[in-house]
DNA sequence: GGAATGTATGCATAGCTATGCAATGACGAC
DNA sequence: GTCGTCATTGCATAGCTATGCATACATTCC
């Protein structure tokens, strides 16, 4: 009574309840175990009435995997960072492992969220995080459990990397928008251009340049609604302003185009064209149809975790795998 | 080498490499223990190099708190839940938690998902999920450990709840309409409507009859935009549609409100005035404008957050805590 | 019947850290 | 010099389950 408050009940209290061994017990949840049925229901009986749940910790201090994978997410405002771990909580469950989630401000706190998650002993880590500095690249390194992050340019031992073909993306962008008569250009960045973005706007910028276009015109947001509405106005200040923007993710699109049409009186996609990134639920409802790249989070979701589960074969060794984001186009390029 | 893949280095290791005994590494992490600068700097050193994470099972095992908490999410496409989840998560690291995430496709897999995450020891369960069973009520309180489940109508000895004052909602929502001058009425419904939807549902309704009206016009849609697609178009088969809807969530009523506008060339709000629930951030887009609740998610998870950590003076007993939704009105129902 | 095979059960232990306890040494007071 | 006080360090152990090993019993076959 002094300290059971809150205590799980034991294999042992199970066996002394039931009359039995602690090894019956132990046997009665292990399957492929050696035991009666007689015993067996004796245990489970016991075990119902104190409810006992088998304990995983004294497995993993021997030496077994504690089958807990950590995910670290950087916030679920996006909703392309929920489907990411919509997605990534599903698969792994599917195969018996367990989530552990951390959400962290920016990758610069990466390296303290770790130190908490390896007290746990987890297996692996992933992170919808990118990771951008050498200094949080070591650190990880450090800790020589299996990373994998989500478009990282960087990759140490042990930290492997998914990537999207982002300047490939940035320049069928240019394509699209030069193929639809689009002349004067925009680009809505995110707060600080995250590596992988700016792959995005090079290879964007450069394609039109070498298509004998200017460079593209630039503002920031915050990756939100407000942060495309705060870019879209500040772009409209300009003499002469853009028929064609391009933006980092797609709730800044849509600010954009709300802001626009409501505010700027500007009709999208007849007077400006529109193109986002993700690809998230709200590009394909009737009030947007956004036109937008999709990551293919199941394929990436799936690297990250072959990238995790086939480690035998990898020891330390990092890899980057790329997939092809895919452009889906809809009417607010058209 | 054998086995010593993936293996995490011990206290043991790194007091072998120093040349100093387990104990002085055990100290050197913990605060406020007595050891010299010397000393910690060699265990420091020595740490570093092999990248040594002190474990928390052992801790655990001899019956300190894990300082897990299982959190349990329905999937995260609606961006409530996504908003839940990451405000739950906040504050739980806020005070040194850890978030162990089981995603479960209905309350009927929430226990089974228990069996899984209690083999981990955690605190506590707070689920996003409402507890809707006298079953699942029951082999929750069976597992013995607190859980806090929002929307539930349910408690169990152990089994907290979270509720919205659901019926309220009901009932403001029928008065705005009316006063906005709507006389025919729509609800439109989850696939299967959760108790707490049941609740609200029949506030509007009974409200409405009271104040001499017609019950309304009842559909379901499965809780996502092209729900509330399939459900408008439904209630315009009708001889006369109605010319107002309250929606058992904000995702359906978007789909509705572009259906409206899009496909079937009704204006909202002159023609039809949409009330949703959730206030998720879409409804305040410049195409939108939706009126909606606010379930107040911070008020909710500290709720919870209490619950669980107040545990020492309630015991198992099972608490009941009720929040108000607050109604944000916007030009959806002008 | 006796040997061989198989099944069921219990005993004892590894695995890792925090911590109580004891031992050691330093230092100042008398 | 002797003693008390204090800081520092090491030793030994609890906590819980899975599992190898040994034992006991049942079954089968000749």
């Amino acid at each position: 009574m002094t300290k059971s408050r809150n205590r799980y009940p034991t294999s042992s209290d199970v066996a002394r309840l039931a009359g039995v061994s602690q090894s019956a017990v132990s046997r009665t949840f292990t399957r492929d175990a050696s035991i009666s049925t007689a015993l067996r229901e004796k245990v489970l009986t016991a075990a119902r009435e104190l409810g006992y749940r088998p304990n995983a910790l004294p497995g993993i201090m021997q030496g077994q995997r504690s089958r807990m994978i950590a995910v670290v997410v950087g916030g679920m405002y996006n909703p392309f960072y929920a489907r990411v771990l919509d997605t990534l909580t599903d698969e792994l469950q599917a195969r018996g492992e367990q989530v552990l989630l951390s959400r962290v401000e920016s990758d610069h706190a990466l390296d303290e969220a770790i130190d908490q998650i390896t007290r746990y002993r987890v297996d692996a880590v992933v992170s919808a995080l990118a990771v951008t500095t050498e200094e949080t690249a070591r650190k990880l390194s450090a800790s020589r459990i299996p990373v994998v992050a989500f478009n990282s340019t960087l990759t140490a031992p042990w930290v492997s990397a998914i990537n999207s073909d982002n300047a490939a993306a940035g320049r069928q962008a240019a394509d699209l928008l030069l193929a639809r008569g689009a002349r004067r250009f925009g680009f809505i960045h995110g707060p600080l251009s995250s590596p992988a973005e700016q792959e995005r706007f090079d290879g964007f910028a450069r394609r039109l340049v070498a298509c004998g276009n200017p460079a593209p015109a630039e503002a920031r947001g915050d990756y939100d609604y407000g942060g495309g509405q705060a870019a879209i106005r500040e772009l409209w200040r300009a003499a002469i302003p853009p028929d064609a923007i391009f933006c980092a993710n797609d709730l800044m699109a849509l600010g954009a185009i709300d802001t626009l049409r409501h505010e700027l009186s500007v009709s999208v996609p007849r007077s400006v064209r529109i193109i986002g990134y993700d690809n998230i639920d709200s590009c394909d409802w009737l009030g947007y149809q956004l036109t937008s790249f999709d990551q293919d989070v199941n394929t990436m979701v799936e690297g990250a975790i072959s990238l995790i589960f086939d480690r035998e074969g990898l020891g330390e060794k990092s890899v980057t795998v790329t997939v092809s984001p895919k452009l889906v186009e809809r009417s607010s390029t058209r």
